[in-house]
DNA sequence: GTACAACTTCAAGTCAACTTGAGGTCAAGG
DNA sequence: CCTTGACCTCAAGTTGACTTGAAGTTGTAC
């Protein structure tokens, strides 16, 4: 398959394509004079890849899935959290997804008046500001003021 | 409630909501001097915002929600279809988190080996390569050669 | 009544994930 | 032979969501 073919099959951008070889998230089987050449196995890589920025994960964690460079306890340890992580969003959009459906059909002249969504809403905000972001659970540098709540 | 004390509540850093004041997703009810006042409301709105961001809504997007301004059916109706949206993404991450869970504990030697995780995977990754990305769902001008496969 | 930490504005910087553009190569059809 | 179009590389640009920095102002504690 060349480059276009997998851009048709998957509706995936040359461009992008292209990038993710860069970041090595996908390879090429070889060339043909200067044009790559794909295997069919690139789809399903493919496929999981979309699957994995669906679930908001960055191209550098899908990256780190596909590499099973022989250390694969750590791996599925990493695995799992990533499985009780997504689990917690999954609720966290479930909440937001009943929300929104209720205030679609609700009568109140503005969502934010109407106790039934701000009761549902309610619950979960109280548990997504609790938390720290999601980008903040795989690391980040502490400084500045406008920094979380750190008091130096 | 000064911004210091709302960012405390929040964890959301001072600048951020200079930054969604500006953006229009908050309001201060007034000023102190120079300095900013809030009330408790903000609390409330911002676990929202960060319940929509979650969710994968862009700002932009949440401050629509927010937005009461007379055409409160074209609102619910995009409601409706947040909530549908919402409902497809769930379902796509909830097979992202079996499969995690199961190449967790699976013993096959790579995940891509495992026919189980294969099958699991296989089955949502076609789901997400039929369509269109979510980025694409709210708007987006067609040029070039990279765009998607519309074949004109 | 003054020092200073905490606020302010505004412009510019950063980051991820791509996209776009300029300029180049190559196989095939006319 | 020569044009065409799909591919190539590499650098630079774009977007969204913030963050950072410089320079100025002010409420509060001493």
């Amino acid at each position: 398959m060349d480059i276009s073919e997998v851009a048709r099959c998957t509706g995936v951008p040359a461009s992008t394509l292209r990038y993710y070889e860069e970041k090595g998230l996908i390879r090429s089987v070889g060339r043909q004079g200067l044009r790559r050449v794909f295997d069919s196995g690139v789809l399903e890589r493919l496929a999981l890849i979309a699957l994995g920025r669906t679930a908001g994960l960055s191209l550098d964690e899908i990256a780190g899935m596909f590499a099973q460079d022989g250390k694969p306890a750590i791996d599925r340890q990493l695995l799992a959290n990533k499985a009780d992580e997504l689990d917690r969003t999954i609720r966290k959009l479930s909440t937001m997804r009943d929300g929104l459906r209720h205030a679609a059909t609700c009568s109140a002249p503005s969502h934010m008046e109407c106790p039934k969504f701000r009761r549902l809403m309610g619950f979960a905000a109280l548990s997504v500001s609790n938390e720290k972001r999601k980008t903040a659970a795989s690391g980040g540098k502490a400084k500045g003021d406008t920094r979380k709540q750190r008091r130096r």
